[in-house]
DNA sequence: TCAAAAGTGTTGTAGCTACACCCATGG
DNA sequence: CCATGGGTGTAGCTACAACACTTTTGA
């Protein structure tokens, strides 16, 4: 069965073209029912989506979500929506909060929990996807037209995220394996929405002994290359029980 | 209509004879009853309670909470809660998060949005409220045993309320009026579960600029007498809005 | 006059910010 | 050889931790 009254959604964000980019789509119910086809109950819930005419129009986009099955934990299923529409497993996931005003969707009260992710879009090629056709990236300052309060969603999602990034290196997750300190400090600075410091940032990143120099050198680039680092998650993992004393 | 699948708890903090604390009952179907008593579906929910055999034994407490009526806003139910439970208005309440394991409550999948709540005991006497029979606070250090997956809700909320405590002047509302320097340090220093150096608090604390000098002293204390300061609201929200850089 | 808590300043240190020039690479 | 971004060190300042003694009050 699933529960009506409740929802999860995921605010995906990633880093594309230097600019912080979240995931969105057009919940058409042909998608929503490759979520729901084994449920019982399907009929029901599908009814709330075709029948909301919020949802009716080509404009509006909407956070990547679905209603939650009775027999399904709630962080287990943002991981599962995510990896449905992504591909992608071993995700970074947080819990951002529960939007619960009465009205927040027309016609029916649903309640939903958001999740926010940060990942690679150059991990996965969204072409690929089963969902290809309604997915689409778009920029955090350009952002679509959005059904219900999901722009409120967005923008909690993304205060937590910058709360995140400056005690967490979180950031690592939306890099490739191997990236160049100034592609991290970009990251830094899409997402802060600040500049930093060059030399600074380099000072303080290299100090936090979470970088592995790969020896490795960008190729085919108009400029000196740039060193390769990567980002050593055991180092991380022990820092992190020991309480990482950390801040950009 | 009362939504089965989901309900808030409040983890409500206090400060007690020098001890963080928090408050509890014991959730008898009668209690239950003034909650839901004009909503029509409560003989379905009280089923939840009262024939779920982990509620029956008298040594189990619980978080403060209920389900959510379909006609009401999550944050303003919990607010309403808090008003039944404790007489107190206006009260410091924020969301921790939500919990969502399957088997959290058995026999019955009831998600619950858990809140924290951060008051004065002093402020409000328990025994003249209407639920007085079956509340009690409990040192957050000599809990009692705990229905479902409460204790993991108060070790979340705890942990919350840390993080809060070192960035956010917010102890300030586990106070009297006015207080003493010495009682907000001991205040900071049990919720942070550390010492602070006396000198070096003061120093912080006043440089911030949130304290009035009420001119007011202690009296018939067997030692000198400390001075009494307030909170100044004022210049606390106008702080918030730039942006208060603020370390405990 | 004693016990008990209030109140107060300084010094060393660690970590932060601000800032300007040379280096490597491909076109 | 030039355009482009990569890479580096120092000096001043701020904010923090560590630390011990005097003051006030009631009993």
């Amino acid at each position: 069965m699933i529960l009506r009254h409740l929802s999860i959604d995921c605010v995906i964000f990633g880093f594309k073209d230097n600019k912080l980019c979240v995931l969105l789509w057009q919940s058409e119910s042909d998608v929503a029912k490759r979520f729901f086809s084994e449920k019982d109950n399907y009929e029901e819930v599908e009814d709330l989506f075709t029948k909301n005419p919020i949802h009716s129009g080509q404009d509006y986009w909407a956070l990547i979500g679905s209603h939650l099955p009775e027999d399904e934990d709630i962080d287990g299923y943002a991981k599962f929506i995510l990896s449905k529409t992504t591909g992608l497993e071993d995700v970074y996931l947080n819990q951002v909060k529960t939007f619960g005003k009465v009205n927040r969707v027309p016609f029916s009260r649903v309640l939903t929990t958001a999740y926010y992710a940060i990942i690679n879009p150059e991990y996965h090629d969204l072409r690929q996807s089963e969902m290809a056709k309604v997915l689409n990236w778009f920029r955090i300052d350009k952002l679509p037209k959005l059904v219900f309060d999901h722009k409120v969603i967005i923008e909690e999602a993304l205060k937590k995220l910058r709360s995140e990034v400056k005690y967490h290196p979180v950031g690592f997750q939306m890099l490739p394996d191997k990236f160049t300190l100034t592609e991290l400090q970009t990251l830094y600075e899409v997402i802060l929405d600040t500049t930093l410091d060059t030399r600074n940032f380099r000072k303080k990143i290299q100090n936090m002994g979470l970088l592995i120099d790969t020896g490795e050198k960008q190729t085919n680039v108009a400029h000196r290359a740039a060193k390769l680092y990567s980002f050593d998650l055991d180092v991380y993992n022990k820092l992190k029980e020991e309480g990482l004393n950390f801040r950009i």
